[in-house]
RNA sequence: GGCCCCAUCGUCUAUCGGCUAGGACACGAGCUUUUCAUGCUUGGUAGAGGAGUUCGACUCUCCUUGGGGCUGCCA
């Protein structure tokens, strides 16, 4: 156990940012890896945008991602009154002032402002950003209090850190500046200074900061499309730390034992679709087998009104060829509705490559008429069958026909392994069926 | 403009002065093979440029160039 307290302190706005929940994870891993503590604070000082429902999303996806956090959770709005405490303070130790001032958007009125000192070097060492320096005459002074009395995120964000006796502030590289200014209030006001540790940002291809633009910029864009919480947890990770040796995916016991916010790179990452989703092919792999039949059978369900009887086997079967070619859940429907429906969609592409081609429908016919003899109607023993025809040469003639004419697309899982698990009266009925609607003669 | 930070394959990175510069993703080839995958084998691609320190520099120093951040009554 230490006592070395960090926190995530997000403004809710109803979307969670991936370059902010990365520092969500950070903050967690180094709670987690010291034995500390990991709080949560809402910045809800935007009562606009702070919803109860914003709130809720908040929570949701930080539970997702098993982000857990100690402590009752903090709302910024309800320290309001020990911020102006701190603010009168300053005043009357010199440190600020009133000033009547005009806002970009004409609004004139008196706020308050911090008096930075006027000589001087403000320097710190960030844990991760190494010796920072600045002269205190590089920075202007700056508000505090709006015209309306609320108090500014500069003076209620340090201090809450003091009232929530935070120890190490681990923020996004955008604060680095005003770290400069916080250094200063916290001793105008007597509190000790905190750490500093200030992560790169991630950035899109151009280098520039990743946006909304850049594609799925919030967390839960990334669930919805079937990412797997650990998944986006490992590969957020690796952008921009690694253990110090190959290892890429990493329990989570593993990421808390090694995470040290040391090694935390300073550079900014860019951040790389193609290999989430590889990640995330990885984190499906590992799914246990029984986890994975529940979310074939829930993810099939939905697609129709009634999802023919099968077996624990059947549904056993299904779900281990899915899963080893299963890149998204998402997926998941689109490979399995063969098997619950009739009602599935029939590739143009793949129709008119494998079945509108000269000889097929005779083919099919035959196909369905020596499968509808095979005694025992199992992967092994069909492909037998197939085997026979082709003599040696090659299977591609018959399985790709085949696979088109029962399940409507060109690629899927073994195709003997299908015709299995779509029983005999589904298959001939479905071969004969394309052998006259679909295929050439 | 001013201030601050950064710089190894296309991308994420290893290297803490000895490097034939390693791994992963992506890409190419091959094997397995009925498709798509998986799995295995394998190939190519990197130290921005210039000075200096040193027996020796990707690693240390400086300059240049390039990139990013900040410069609000936003957070």
């Amino acid at each position: 156990m230490s006592d070395i307290r960090v926190r995530f302190a997000p403004s809710p706005t109803g979307k969670v940012h991936i370059g902010n929940i990365r520092a969500a994870i950070y903050n967690w891993l180094y709670a987690r890896h010291v034995g500390g503590k990991f709080l949560l604070r809402v910045e809800d000082t935007d009562l606009e945008r702070s919803t109860p429902e914003a709130i809720a999303v908040l929570f949701d996806c930080m539970k997702w991602l098993g982000l857990d956090w100690d402590e009752e959770v903090f709302y910024q709005t309800k320290n309001a009154k020990r911020h102006l405490e701190a603010v009168d303070r300053l005043l009357a130790s010199g440190h600020a002032y009133k000033v009547e001032k005009t806002s970009r958007d004409g609004k004139t009125g008196v706020v308050t402002m911090f008096k930075m000192p006027k000589e001087g070097v403000i320097e710190f060492d960030d844990i991760v950003k190494g010796h920072m320096a600045k002269k205190a005459e590089d920075i202007q002074d700056f508000a505090i209090v709006r015209s309306d009395g609320s108090p500014i995120f500069h003076i209620a964000n340090v201090v809450d850190d003091i009232d929530q006796r935070v120890t190490h502030v681990i923020r996004g590289d955008d604060h680095v500046e005003n770290t400069f200014k916080h250094i200063c209030i916290f001793r105008a006001l007597g509190a000790s200074v905190p750490k500093y540790g200030h992560l790169s940002m991630i950035v899109n291809q151009q280098g520039k900061p990743y946006s909304k633009r850049d594609g799925a910029a919030f967390v839960g864009e990334y669930r919805e499309q079937g990412y797997l919480p650990e998944a986006l947890f490992n590969y957020l990770l690796l952008l921009g730390w690694n253990p110090g040796d190959d290892r890429e995916v990493l329990t989570r016991e593993e990421m808390i034992r090694l995470f040290e916010l040391e090694k935390v790179h300073v550079t900014a990452a860019m951040f790389d679709p193609k290999k989430l989703a590889w990640m995330n092919g990885e984190y499906i792999k590992k799914i246990p087998h029984e986890e994975f039949v529940r979310e074939v059978k829930e993810r099939v369900s939905s697609l129709v009104a009634q999802v023919p009887a099968h077996g624990d086997a059947w549904w056993s079967y299904l779900a281990d060829q899915l899963q080893v070619r299963t890149k998204f859940l998402n997926d998941i429907p689109g490979m399995a509705r063969c098997f619950v429906t009739d009602d599935f969609p029939f590739d143009e592409k793949a129709v008119e490559k494998r079945l509108r081609k000269p000889g097929v429908k005779g083919l099919l016919l035959d196909l369905a008429e020596r499968f509808s003899k095979v005694a025992d109607w199992s992967a092994p023993a069909l492909e037998a069958v197939v085997k026979e025809l082709s003599q040696g040469n090659g299977m591609g003639p018959w399985v790709h026909p085949i696979r088109v004419a029962v399940s409507g697309r060109g690629e899927g899982i073994g195709l003997f392994e299908m015709l299995q698990l779509l029983g005999r009266d589904t298959t001939l009925a479905r071969l004969r069926k394309a052998a006259e609607t679909l295929a050439a003669d």
